[in-house]
DNA sequence: AAAGCTATTTATAAACT
DNA sequence: TAGTTTATAAATAGCTT
């Protein structure tokens, strides 16, 4: 009556496969829910990005993804083993990746426009300047239009410089430590750290 | 020497962003090691596979899997409806709160600009009609030009649309109480259930 | 950014409903 | 198969240094 209280509450237990199958259904269950609980946590509390797959005894796939487990796990393998894409941007802030897309499809549409615009600039530019070459009205407001078409090119430039670098802080890769200036340089595999259960368990599996 | 002693030990916190960097730091740290413990412990306890993605704050990529991240995701993927894979690639990424007031900034300087050039077309269209009406040449080329104009005024206008909706989104996505469940967050899509932070926490970060 | 140290808060193993 | 309870095992917030 003294040495072992098997005791109500909870008990120690070895962490190896658990036999009995329906005990390590409900093992499962409530276990994947507080992992899933410190998955969250550790989310909001630092503002971190994270996915958790768990595939179940009966291969059923559960997850848990902050903003969501596909643009984790694509961003994750498109790092790792394959040297990163293009200068291609990757980007944006938002806790939705269908708006993440959204953003960049508009950007990038911006960019487009900016290129346009440019073009639009020399050509209008060219055009004056073959105009005035050509004659008859020497007119001061000819004179302004010039003037003005000129500052329409350098706001246009300008605009242009603007919206690179926005386009180009927005979609930097989020490689290396610096807060937002990392650059796609080499995928470096130091990046990476990868842990396993056996760092915590010396069982085979 | 009774009442209040501000303990030494653990104190409960509420689960929001960490403001204090140092501390998210720390917090970042001991929780992530905490989680994969937890990720390998049911991996064991119940001889599932379970793989798990975390970005640091500086977008360092942390992971915990077994067998490995790689398979797992692969598996996981490879049973979600295929995502449609727009023409731009997955370079959809999240970036962190401190940007999108920086990217607002940047976005406003751009609609200036925006602004700024419109009335520059404007000014130019006016000029280009009283120059028209005014006399002389009737050239081809002011045919163009004009038309030209008028092309780039569109533009303008075009660019300055998409802008604003684009500041849009940035300036009310991060208040947005709706969660992105919609992809197939906390309900059960065939073998998949997806949980997020919101089932934990009703508090948009 | 790294290690210990508590004092508490959490997470939970089993039993129970 | 899933909640509730109980008593205990673990995790960890705030400090050291």
């Amino acid at each position: 009556m003294v040495s072992e209280k098997p005791a109500m509450g909870r008990r120690k237990i070895k962490i190896e496969k658990i036999s009995k199958k329906n005990h390590l259904q409900v093992t499962f269950s409530k276990r994947r829910a507080g992992l899933f609980k410190k998955a969250s946590e550790l989310s909001t509390l630092c503002g971190v990005d994270i996915a958790v797959i768990v595939f179940s005894p009966a291969q059923k796939a559960f997850s848990f993804g902050h903003p969501d487990v596909d643009s984790i796990t694509r961003r994750f393998l498109s790092r790792s083993p394959s040297p990163p894409s293009s200068g291609l941007p990757q980007l944006i802030e938002t806790r939705r990746n269908a708006n993440a897309h959204d953003q960049i499809v508009e950007l990038t549409r911006i960019l487009v426009h900016i290129e346009a615009e440019k073009k639009y600039g020399e050509v209008l530019d060219q055009m004056r300047r073959a105009d005035r070459s050509r004659c008859c009205w020497e007119s001061p407001i000819e004179e302004l239009e010039l003037h003005e078409l000129e500052q329409l090119r350098g706001a246009l430039e300008e605009l242009k410089k603007t919206v690179a670098r926005q386009v180009n802080n927005i979609l930097i890769e989020p490689t290396s430590s610096l807060p937002f200036l990392a650059v796609n340089g080499g995928g470096e595999v130091g990046d990476f750290v990868t842990y396993t259960r056996f760092l915590y368990e010396p069982t085979i599996v």
